[in-house]
DNA sequence: TCAAAAGTGTTCTCCCTACACCCATGG
DNA sequence: CCATGGGTGTAGGGAGAACACTTTTGA
């Protein structure tokens, strides 16, 4: 028999937390995703978590994980929810407390543990396990509330980028088309972005002007009351 | 020696609920505070709430705390953080799922536990027990998010109210002025209200409509796609 | 020469803003 | 008769939607 060596009076839930890992291609959303090794839900696919240590806030917690899983420090993470179904752990009693996170996916050092780590396009998701289907759709809902309201989009993107890979990933959070014209105006009139000299060939059609998020220029406006809305 | 029957392997932080409990007296958001009758932080105020059970979800035990504390069932509530600094409470590791609640003033039996049980005006909240200062103003921001976009405001007013009573509540709520007429015309133009047959006499001036909030309105506009916007 | 991609300009419409006006009541 | 509060109407401005025009390149 195992020893156990932290006892209470009364009883005490596990809390772990699970980290939603976004990333953006160009194209589309995608998730990163780990393969579970061992029972239960052995073989299938999960988000990176584990057990919250008794130092560390969540958040932190969320950061650590996050950095064993790809690699990276520093990413922005935001706290959505925590899950608290008392059966949502066949095992024990687990609350969670979910983060999603936004990384730039070229940053990624997808194979610190390539066997098991894996990104996913959204439509492509499998069937998660536990409860993690519900964890990511929650997820989702509350990226794209934020990103109305927030200039998160641009942690998804390279430092430097082009219009048309902005509207993409607008586009592609959204789920909506917008008018090319109608997209850059509104995006421009912001003055958050900074318009830089050099210039790239996307496409072997003509070549496209590159832009910068000006993180300091957005603090500013936000402080005189500016309200982004996209 | 007390006796301590719940043993574990790896360490287990004890969890909570807080609920931060808002209501509105026809010009100022107010909050419900407890005062605490013991160690630590004895005679400073907090919020209502208490330990959660293995058998239940955090919203239940959330809501069980409201019932607890103000008589009240089905009252809206809704999750907005956990607070998980290791050193929030002196005593142990105690992580805590803040909700917040929207209750009509009206309707909340204040005398269930009145000695204790107290209403105040958001500028009159005293330095709060542990971290409840910082759960507040997390509280208050994300009600005033939640306002802009969902029908949340009339959790907080009688059945029946007149537009200067939604009004004020818009005020309160996010501390802005609105013009008297641009406001009654879009709140109408939402389509969400029914106007009553019925009338009020609000002050000796002259009599005001009375109105009440269509769910049902509101619930089928949502679904085909209408986002309300304040 | 044509299609595709990128940059820019134009028009129309709708909604928000500000403000004005009317009506009813009590003092 | 006037101040107050509630209901309604109207002119102006700004932003978004739709779309058109231009330029540059490779096929």
């Amino acid at each position: 028999m195992e020893e156990k060596k932290y006892s209470y009076k009364y009883p005490h839930p596990s809390v772990t937390t699970d980290c939603v890992i976004f990333g953006f291609d160009d194209s589309q959303l995608q998730v990163l995703l780990v393969e579970r090794g061992i029972e239960p839900f052995k073989g299938r696919w999960a988000f990176p978590g584990g057990f919250i240590k008794m130092d560390e806030s969540c958040e932190e917690g969320a950061l650590r994980e996050l950095k064993e899983e790809t690699g990276l420090t520093g990413a922005y993470i935001e706290q959505f929810h925590a899950f608290s179904d008392p059966h949502r752990d066949p095992r024990e009693r687990v609350i969670t407390i979910a983060y999603y996170a936004l990384v730039r996916i070229q940053e990624v050092k997808a194979g610190d543990d390539a066997a098991r780590a894996k990104w996913f396009h959204l439509n492509e998701v499998p069937s998660l396990a536990f409860d993690h289907d519900l964890i990511l759709r929650a997820a989702l809902a509350r990226l794209r509330e934020r990103i109305h309201f927030e200039p998160i989009g641009f942690e998804l993107l390279p430092e430097k980028f082009t219009m048309k890979q902005l509207q993409n990933l607008y586009e592609a959070i959204l789920d909506v088309r917008f008018d090319r014209a109608n997209f850059s105006k509104k995006m421009l009139h912001f003055n958050i972005l900074t318009q830089l000299d050099e210039t790239v060939w996307p496409t072997p059609k003509r070549e496209a002007n590159l832009y910068s998020f000006n993180e300091a220029c957005y603090r500013e406006l936000k402080q005189k009351g500016f309200r982004l809305e996209f």
